[in-house]
DNA sequence: AACCAATCCTTCGGCTACCGAAGCATCTGG
DNA sequence: CCAGATGCTTCGGTAGCCGAAGGATTGGTT
């Protein structure tokens, strides 16, 4: 048997990153913003006292890469800097209004049309793709696996760690 | 129920992107390659006759784009340039030896261990995610939905074209 | 045959991404 | 209070990526 399902799992894969990178290409023509801008500004949005470091680390950017992104959000006043007050080392960045309405006014096309299809599919092919997305983040996410082997029984090998 | 399947599989499917393309961008550093130049290697690889248009088309990358990446290809002797025969406008684009060795010498990191750990699930669980991804590919490739649907009954909508 | 429009690719100019190294301010442990 | 670590920016450089313009070739027209 020896079934060669991981080959084809990945070259499907490989289709779905290349349609959301379009998409994300084409979303960023439209809204103005370039994909890492898109990245970084709904990273900010997705936490509570975003610092550059923090999303150089989420990303996996270098700070130096931030700083000329974060820049020119706050030139497009959707990202605010402030000082930390706990540390002064720190910027705490916030999402502006502005921000905030380009996010919600710029929807992925390609976002927009999968879940159109999606939930037209049946409850339980519905539930069926969720499992095996999870799953595959799991299997992917090489970051947390470290931190914790959420992967059942004699899963985790960790060959060479490099 | 009305359950929301849609932004939890969005979202488990954004990690699992993130996962891959910081990957690529630690693979890219490991064989000299950028992501870009990888990409293209990879597309020029795949396919009999590749002409710079057709690899642009595929990736979505305009001309301009796919030039410069194939100069720097061919100064590292990876792929070769040569002006087509039936239409002299053209350049067929072939991968040499060296990109060959390139292409299989620096297996992908997180595919590697994807690989490693999905060959480990039972039989059942592999059929299952990788039926979910080609499920995924399906709704999200806009290019070859609008040349031939290829969903079941029902599925499509297309509510406005934009 | 001569032409014109379309096609293929490159070149050019210009912006952005991305990084490492260096520099500045601040924090922390002793 | 000092030394080293940390957070961020600045600087210099390579590459990605594009639109517009240009050179060559093709195919269809008259």
């Amino acid at each position: 048997m020896d079934s060669e399902f991981a080959p084809l799992t990945l070259r499907a894969l490989r289709r779905v990153l290349r349609a959301t990178e379009i998409g994300s290409r084409q979303l960023a023509a439209a809204t103005g913003l370039t994909p890492s801008q898109l990245l970084v500004l709904r990273e900010i949005a997705a936490r509570e006292a975003a610092t550059p470091s923090a999303i150089a680390n989420a990303l996996q950017f270098s700070q130096a890469t931030i700083t000329t992104i974060v820049d020119r959000l706050q030139e497009l006043g959707f990202v605010h800097r402030q000082r930390s007050d706990r540390d002064k080392r720190q910027f705490i960045l916030t999402v502006e209004s502005a921000g905030q309405m380009a996010l919600a006014g710029a929807p992925d096309p390609v976002q927009t049309t999968f879940t159109a299809r999606f939930v037209r599919l049946p409850q339980w092919e519905q539930a069926m793709i969720l499992a095996a997305v999870e799953r595959l983040a799991m299997l992917m996410d090489a970051q947390h696996i470290d931190a914790a082997p959420l992967l059942d029984s004699g899963l985790i090998d960790r060959s060479e760690p490099a």
